[in-house]
DNA sequence: AATGAATGAGGATTCATTCAT
DNA sequence: TATGAATGAATCCTCATTCAT
């Protein structure tokens, strides 16, 4: 599947790009930010370390793309989930949309925990401008969809709302991932407070917030 | 108010802690955790830099304990104000407490962003041990408070709220606190959607939160 | 014995001095040079770290000084024995006074490697020329105890003679010590060759050494 | 000589290893290893300093690399001699050879006295493995040779020889290498007793230890 | 397009020693 | 004499990125 020597045409870059952000990916999955070394990705991918900067400018554009590829699968499988119960989605199901779809994306729920820290400094403006203009594009167009499935959510709410579930995931995430000798910690049986399970918590307070979100669009701003 | 040359007495030693801890909060507040130097905070604080590890083990634990103090002052000024309304407080009156307490406290909300990243790394499990126990108490009770406050929560739910809060504020902070770069691009008219007031919406999704759980108090689990 | 809190007259000075010295000694049994700490050791005496600055002007001149004592507490019982045998001491018997006294001495074995290298830098020429001299009248005198032991020796002999054995000393202890990771590797059967037994090096060689001074006391030069 | 700018076949690179080499040789021989910085080595050899750590991966692997090659050149050197003697040696030849070999190798005999207590720590097991390994090869062949030039030597003591030549090398040049002030303070006629002649001492001591060998090879154990 | 040799910035931390009290 | 708070020098190594080949 990967060009053996040189990738000529688009379509061979295109696979060898893939290639790399696979074994980055891969990588990352038991791996933190900091203790990825390029090179290590490289031999991984079969590739000269020079090599993975023809295909991204810096280790932060690497991972960014790979935070745009994990978020663009992310989008697809909400979007066909909601476009096969639109107008029916009950109030729990894109709850459970939500809770199971990150759940299977542990990658991901790590790259947006670090995104804004690390993946986005460095970045050149035209990167940052064109992820930026195209994550805008599927927000609306997931937010209109989730407005469609909950008949409760203004127009724009849908978007708002998934800025919302994105500075939950962030949250929770840090709060759920301590570092070693804190997990450590953690244990100890009078801690518990401080155990967090992330899907349990995105799932709970997310139904608050469709909760709070429904029950403000029944009775207005008062309450 | 700082001994002049040398702390001899316990006062004195704290007198000049809080210095140094004053001099870490004020270039905190300027320069991102990467880039502030030992040396520039002691010279700050007119002290060599050997004397920072007289009082700190390191520069975690510096600004760990920067945060336990922002925390502290967080906590009394909350409970200052939940034990004056207990009983009768409004419910928007929670809202805005947690909003205007946190607003006036930027450097803690950005320690709260780098608390589990960057703070908790590299901390002995005594530290680690000795700030979770003595947070749980304060969370547990300023949760109980809040649950003397808003009668619709019950018992355990006052944490648990403060938890979700802590979250919001890690995910906002993120989202509303971009690199240069990324600000500059988000000044955009079109990105205006990732413009994020961090205040603002802290308060819009902690008044659904606060609404979701009044709900759920009403009518329970089912919607 | 040790003087509770202030050393007033001279022998209560030369008390405590000793008893600094003695904790020294005692830690330097299962501790490198440089991984011994004057806080541990003035902690460890009962006293502050400024006090030992008071009884030695450095560290180097504090375990100059136990490498003093304890020379002086080897010569003494080579005199003692030497004193004895004289005049019908064998050949064999000087060999395993030399071998049994060191062996009982591994703190002493241990100054002596690194006192060229570690101890003697950092001294002032006063400290320095004092402990030469004193030194030199030990070696001359136990070396003409050697002397009258070990009819075959002429007059300096004896001394040369301790000279040739402070250096086998200092070889065969660096030989015999080797780093954590080198003590691993030479478990290895096949490297039997470098695992270096000091007593029984020091012995064989020094036996060689002394035949060949009889044999060159009988025989000349020439072979 | 020298690849102008980047290493790419394997001969420039070890020529360019060598250069590294040479350059840690020249300052090696006027300033003590610990005062030797991998800086002024890199910018010496005219490579970054990044560049020092592709060829070795550490200060101590660097010399001892530099220590592996000059002990491969003494044995060259001493095997070429030993080998065209080989039967006739005379008794004082090899002594001389010895010592002539040495006296011409001061770098090679400071890193004989730093090899144990500074080089031989923090290396990783595999490269004190092959060390050593290697090591027993020519000590094994030398010594050898050793016992073919001296009859009176039996099958293990050429080896055994070189052990104890290893040792009195390092004694010796302790002994002989005093620091700076101690240099001053020997230079006092009274104490002329501890200037030590580093080749004299050891020529002495080596004639010696082999008439020792001799006479116990013809009379054995019994004096 | 691919390689991989070369680059070089960057900073926390320890601990012997001093000296104000 | 004793204390212990304060000092500050000193340096190796990693690894993202570049660029000659």
């Amino acid at each position: 599947m990967q060009p053996s020597s040189r990738a000529i045409t688009h379509d061979q870059k295109l696979l060898r790009r893939d290639a790399i952000l696979a074994v980055a990916m891969m990588r990352f999955a038991d791996t933190p930010y900091d203790e990825l070394i390029m090179d290590a990705i490289a031999s991984d991918a079969d590739v000269a370390k020079g090599t993975l900067y023809l295909y991204f400018r810096s280790k932060e554009e690497l991972f960014l793309a790979l935070y745009e590829r994990e978020l663009g699968r992310w989008f697809d499988a909400l979007d066909a989930a909601l476009v096969k119960n639109r107008g029916s989605a009950s109030f729990d199901s894109v709850v459970q949309l939500m809770g199971a779809s990150l759940q299977e994306r542990p990658a991901f729920l790590r790259l947006m925990a670090i995104l804004h820290t690390v993946l986005e400094r460095n970045l050149n403006h035209a990167t940052a401008l064109s992820f930026k203009t195209s994550l805008k594009d599927r927000v609306l167009h997931t937010g209109t969809l989730l407005e469609s499935c909950l008949p409760f959510l203004k127009p724009g709410q849908g978007a708002d709302l998934l800025l919302k579930i994105n500075a939950l995931v962030i949250g929770f995430q840090h709060l759920a991932k301590p570092s070693k000798v804190m997990a450590e910690v953690l244990r100890q049986p009078q801690l518990e407070l401080f155990r967090v399970d992330l899907t349990q918590q995105l799932l709970g307070t997310l139904r608050l917030l469709l909760m709070g979100l429904a029950y403000q669009a029944k009775y207005g701003h008062e309450k």
